[in-house]
DNA sequence: ATAAGTAGCGAAAACGTTTTCGTGTTGAAA
DNA sequence: TTTCAACACGAAAACGTTTTCGCTACTTAT
């Protein structure tokens, strides 16, 4: 087992200073193209490479981002991450990630491990606990240091930092309008609560494209589930909060669910019902995953490109980290929703 | 903007020395209450953390675990990283995520990157390309550098590590055997090439679990896809193969195939030739993902547990580097898989 | 022959810690 | 009064780099 070589080992090889190695390496014109060479060979020979912490600890900076986002078991999660490694990665940068479980002190004590020293920078979705809580201090403390944070899809106004987003109204309205359009007069929504800041914003969209077309929303026709369904135990009492729904409104003839799940989920009691997609309903979700392209009828969805979002993000933050004048302006970068039309709608 | 705060400055400040700030916060008997009281009063006032790079630096750990994985955007993985995350984070470690989106090369270069001082040691699922290759250089000289490697899933017998991995042979025999006890003939395995050794396993396990009951296996009901195909472009080819499988197997009764998205789609081409299932055609796939709960039928699957093997790759690696004695002895732990029965079989 | 310039290299500081080893002061014991 | 221990603290090394500055010895020009 032959351990990592140091410049110092080599330095004391080939008998020169340790300087003398490190310029050698570099290329250095200090030094004899004579010992460069000899440098250089037994370099190569026992594969010496640059310790990298030894480099953050000189240059103060570390060459890695962290990633804190509330779960990873979660198809935009992973598109976003997956997004944001490839253009770290194009730059030089590592990706370090911590999962907040939508719990605020998870998020608060992963935050705190990686400020310190370990990350240059931040990328994040906000739990929905803090949210809940709205308590945003450690975000403004991290900033306050010096160390710049992007947010994306969850973020909060409060906060001074470069922020990634979806227009969640206009993807709304436009799945919405689609519905219209297609001949749909009784639209309900799957919405969260409305702390959850992107089930509100659908949720207005939503009544913005009703608006639009002179159309009266009705109440029992916004369904605000709590969140706590969408881990998958309480699919359950889901299913059943979306019959009632059904049984509460027999006219109903689209469907729209700010998420993949919900959609799913209505896709499948409407089925129960004996009701056909799309003649008898037509169902429009919110996040292009692998469940919509997949499931039967393929769902109608408005893609948020979450890949094009963590690419977003990084080029954001490597930018930030990487300019050289320190003007603290920020941007709210929008990405375009498409909606993707398959089976689910006519 | 108060930037983070070092020993020296407090010690600058206070009019100490950097020792005396350092034993003084790490409660060292040698210093005096008094200065002890003063020095964590002005620390805990000005939030005073530690800088992880120098204590890497110093302490030659870094108390982060880098992982490799083929991609991220997938169920099976992520689960992998959430346990590895869990118990990561429990034992006060950090985790750094590389993608080598199935490449040699990338695999190689990320893994360098990490290595160099990074992390203290890996968590990897090789790369295609580089099963394919079998070229395996890069994992026998990182392991020769005394950084320590565990491999889950996707593993080589000729590296000395340890490896967690479920038996896929087992699994398969036991889908295949549950498809013959609930009375099919005629059954089929979609599975991959041979050199994804996964695939390889499952495929053996199918054989097997034929033999067992005294069953001929048919060349024609044996469809090896070529792994391209996983690309989701590739889908309509993949339909194509299966629509043809079931051609000339006008019998065909029962399908096993060895990952999710090939049941699905195979549950996709049944339905479009007017197959019921279970009542024409039983299916079972491989790794319990989202599309199995929620395809229509729901798919009967063989769960890998993906956060089981994530959360024992982590201890073991841990439990490595923890270790003080030097032996090098190396353990390959199998999860066991379960098969999930849902409405796909009778 | 002397001054000046240059080539080639090394010493040392710096990044932020922890820890070992001194060292000076105090108080008590001899 | 001398000696010794205990106490409280500081200096310095170490982790592995990069970089600035200074030094020596040689070459060239005067």
């Amino acid at each position: 087992m032959k351990k990592k070589i140091t410049l110092k080992q080599i330095a004391r090889e080939l008998d020169v200073s340790i300087s003398t190695v490190s310029k050698a390496l570099r290329n250095s014109i200090e030094i004899s193209e004579d010992t460069r060479q000899k440098v250089q060979a037994f370099a190569k020979l026992y594969n010496y490479r640059p310790n990298n912490i030894a480099l953050s600890l000189k240059n103060r900076k570390t060459k890695t981002i962290g990633i804190i986002i509330p779960e990873i078991v979660h198809h935009f999660f992973s598109k976003v991450i997956s997004g944001i490694e490839a253009v770290a990665n194009k730059r030089g940068y590592n990706v370090i990630v911590g999962l907040s479980n939508e719990s605020f002190s998870k998020e608060v004590i992963n935050m705190e491990m990686l400020a310190n020293g370990s990350i240059d920078g931040f990328i994040l979705s906000i739990a929905k606990e803090t949210l809940q809580q709205q308590d945003y201090h450690h975000f403004t403390e991290t900033i306050n240091q010096g160390m710049p944070i992007v947010m994306f899809d969850r973020v909060v106004n409060e906060i001074k930092c470069d922020k990634v987003i979806v227009d969640d109204a206009e993807g709304a309205k436009k799945a919405v309008s689609k519905l219209i359009e297609n001949g749909c007069k009784h639209i309900a929504i799957i919405t969260t609560k409305d702390y959850v800041s992107v089930g509100k914003y659908r949720t207005q969209g939503y009544l913005e494209a009703l608006e639009n077309y002179k159309i009266n929303p009705k109440a029992s026709l916004i369904l605000k589930v709590d969140d706590e369904l969408l881990s998958e135990d309480h699919l359950d009492s889901l299913e059943k909060e979306i019959e009632i729904l059904f049984q509460k409104n027999k006219k109903l003839d689209g469907i729209f669910a700010v998420n993949e799940l919900y959609a799913i989920t209505a896709m499948k009691v409407a089925r129960k019902l004996g009701l056909n997609m799309p003649e008898d309903v037509q169902i429009i979700g919110f996040t292009d995953g692998v469940l919509s392209k997949h499931a039967v009828p393929t769902l109608t969805t408005v893609s948020q490109h979450g890949q094009k979002i963590g690419e977003k993000a990084a080029e954001l933050l490597i930018n930030n980290l990487e300019r050289e004048d320190e003007e603290d302006t920020y941007e709210t970068v929008v990405i375009e929703t498409e909606l993707i039309e398959r089976a689910s709608t006519k």
